[in-house]
DNA sequence: GAGAATTTGTTTGATCCCCAAACAATCTCC
DNA sequence: GGAGATTGTTTGGGGATCAAACAAATTCTC
């Protein structure tokens, strides 16, 4: 006697999957990815995680070149190209010229940017306040200890 | 007496980020793709975190419908054929007719799939081993265990 | 100081992931 | 048997990502 012959509504046998760190990250990542999109889209605002990042980024380290920027996200440089002109078309922020290198640009929140990070900071707090709902706040404190401990190993490659 | 005036090799102030739940677990999330992705180049093998979990869905569901495994994948039934298209150039997976429903593939890991999915589990289970090196037993144990509370959590919206 | 080498931002080209909408083939339900 | 739903596919549109080439500007070298 096999088991019940496919139930279609039964989840899949996922093998070694759910033992394996780098699996049960990818899904909370996606979890924790669609719970900030969800929180945004239902407040009017449009932004991503990496946007939001970015613009933090720029208010905590004003006059930011691009290439500084794309090394902390850890991005290509020309990777970041366009999502600076789309945050710039928003009107969040802004290029100015640097007036000791006149290669680089000096990235800068603009006022409107900086109303706008205050919002979007709200909203992030009340999304991590969801996402964490099931865990107590010591347990909170663990896994984020835990998570730069996989992410140091990792690199240092 | 300020901090010394922005070195440009000391990282930058990244704010808030640190305490955040999900900056921290995409760190961690692109640190561990970044070593599967070096795991792999390595040992001459191509292949992605993403297909690796497909390959074994397929495995232990022998049968499965596209629509079953896009489900199971949480993305879009169109986005899962080009997927499907490229595993089978490889020659690692086929979509059979299924008899009993003209509607469906059923899918199925060739021999030379299953011999290439024994070598990948191999290489994913040492990849594995590297990114949680700096962890305990317990404490990968712990770390999923907490992750999988996160993907419940925010999952149950 | 003049020329070479490097750095920075940008553009272009390639690959990939993702979704939504439309479509034909097939199945299900009445 | 016919209406409605399901499945796989195609097409179209957004983005993310990197690599390579380029012009402008700076820094290094002599």
């Amino acid at each position: 006697m096999g088991r019940p012959p496919a139930k279609p509504s039964a989840s899949l046998d996922r093998g070694l999957l759910p033992s394996l760190l780098g699996y049960v990250l990818r899904r909370a990542q996606s979890a924790v990815f669609d719970d900030f999109a969800n929180t945004f889209d239902k407040a009017g605002e449009a932004l991503t995680p990496g946007e939001f990042g970015l613009l933090v980024l720029v208010d905590r380290n004003a006059g930011l070149s691009q290439m500084a920027l794309a090394r902390a996200l850890g991005i290509d440089r020309s990777t970041l190209v366009p999502i600076l002109d789309r945050l710039q078309e928003r009107g969040l922020l802004m290029r100015h010229r640097s007036p000791t290198d006149g290669r680089t640009h000096a990235l800068a929140l603009t006022p409107n940017g900086e109303k706008a990070l205050a919002r979007f900071a709200r909203l992030v707090r009340a999304h991590e306040k969801r996402i964490a709902s099931q865990l107590s706040a010591a347990e909170i404190r663990v896994l984020i200890d835990l998570l730069e401990k996989v992410h140091a190993g990792a690199r240092s490659l």
